[in-house]
DNA sequence: AAACCGGGGCT
DNA sequence: AGCCCAGGTTT
């Protein structure tokens, strides 16, 4: 049975296993536009069940959008430490400052209008008006790409940006006008459980639909070009504390890679000199190895090894350099790869105290 | 169009 | 070790 042809039992047969599977999500629970923006901003290349346990913070912290806009860029970062992605955060900020600003506090409930926030993009703005107003548009993202490529058996490389608009044009004709929330949500739900990169056709409520499915060529979609290889980054980062028992810290640059967040000063190992050599040479610092790990981002992988030391007497300390007590340092947003090492300086810590 | 931007789970 | 994920912004 092709879709073309069967357009109304392919929306009956996706919304009626929808509204009887669907997972019991907190976002699910509320027609909150605000809310519904927090979850789409969070879930952005975030799975669902890490993204719970943070949207149940977030709205508790932030339960209205005039208590995000007056909040702190550190508290904004500290409700974000973990998720990744942290300009999501502050983009959320600042569309929502517009909107208790220039539209009453009233969510725009058009495409053009909710479109020009900051960080909305048109899955977002799809995803919103659809889910929160119940508004008939697209919200394309990989999952509903995955799904429709298999479907209708549509072989264009998703990987090139102008490929979406052909995913856009073919929900527009295919979506249901009673019930986009849920038509939307059906077929995200379906890429995100059952129509998976291997997929579970078994399972599947719309499989009599599927083109891909009746070849057997389910697993050949979607078409996708690979991307290079990334490189690792050999980097040197220095736990060091002076005689009050403060560390050392410093603020990420606000722009690139983990904007504003706090780090030990770290350096990218370009010299063929080791750090413990280095230290002991230019500062007469004794340096000893904490811990060794890799960080994998999107684009690039840190193989860190840290150090740890005491600084005596005097040392001129660079700019943008502070030194922080335990809980001080214990409140700083800080990405991952810190947490692992402030983890093991605690452990250290702990340790020690206990002989 | 391509580059940049985190982190974790799955296979 | 590679792939993917309820993407958007900047260049």
């Amino acid at each position: 049975m092709q879709i073309v042809e069967n357009k109304d039992k392919f929306r009956e047969a996706l919304l009626s296993w929808y509204l009887r599977e669907k997972r019991d999500l907190p976002w699910r629970n509320t027609s909150n536009p605000y809310y519904i923006w927090v979850s789409e901003i969070m879930l952005q290349q975030t799975r669902v069940d890490t993204v719970i346990p943070y949207y149940e913070r977030f709205i508790a912290r932030f339960p209205t959008m005039e208590s995000l806009v007056e909040a702190d860029e550190s508290d904004l970062l500290k409700m974000w430490e973990g998720l990744g992605y942290y300009s999501r955060v502050r983009n959320l900020q600042s569309g929502v400052k517009e909107v208790v600003e220039n539209y009453g506090s009233e969510v725009p409930a058009s495409r053009k209008e909710i479109s020009e926030l900051k960080g909305i993009g048109p899955y977002t703005a799809g995803a919103i008006l659809s889910i929160a107003f119940g508004l008939p548009e697209h919200a394309v993202d990989g999952n509903v790409m995955r799904v429709i490529s298999r479907l209708l058996l549509i072989d264009d490389d998703i990987a090139i940006p102008r490929t979406k608009r052909i995913f856009e044009n073919v929900i527009m004709d295919l979506i249901d006008q009673e019930d986009p929330s849920s038509f939307n949500q059906g077929l995200m739900e379906l890429g995100a459980t059952i129509c998976t990169p291997k997929p579970k056709c078994l399972l599947c409520p719309v499989r009599e639909f599927c083109l891909a499915f009746n070849e057997g060529r389910q697993e050949e979609f979607p078409v996708k070009t690979k991307k290079v290889k990334m490189k690792v980054v050999p980097v040197a980062s220095f736990a060091m504390r002076n005689e009050k028992n403060e560390w050392l810290l410093r603020k990420r640059s606000e722009k690139g890679l983990l904007a504003n967040l706090w780090e030990f000063p770290m350096i990218e190992l370009a010299s063929l000199q080791t750090p413990k050599e280095l230290a002991r040479v230019e500062c007469d610092i004794e340096l000893t190895e904490l811990l060794s790990f890799k960080h994998v981002f999107s684009h690039l992988t840190w193989d860190l090894t840290c150090y740890t030391g005491l600084i005596q007497g005097d040392h001129k300390i660079p700019d943008g350099y502070h030194f922080f007590s335990n809980k001080e340092v214990e409140e700083l947003p800080k990405p991952v790869p810190v947490l692992k090492i402030w983890d093991e300086v605690k452990q250290q810590l702990t340790g020690n105290d206990g002989k």
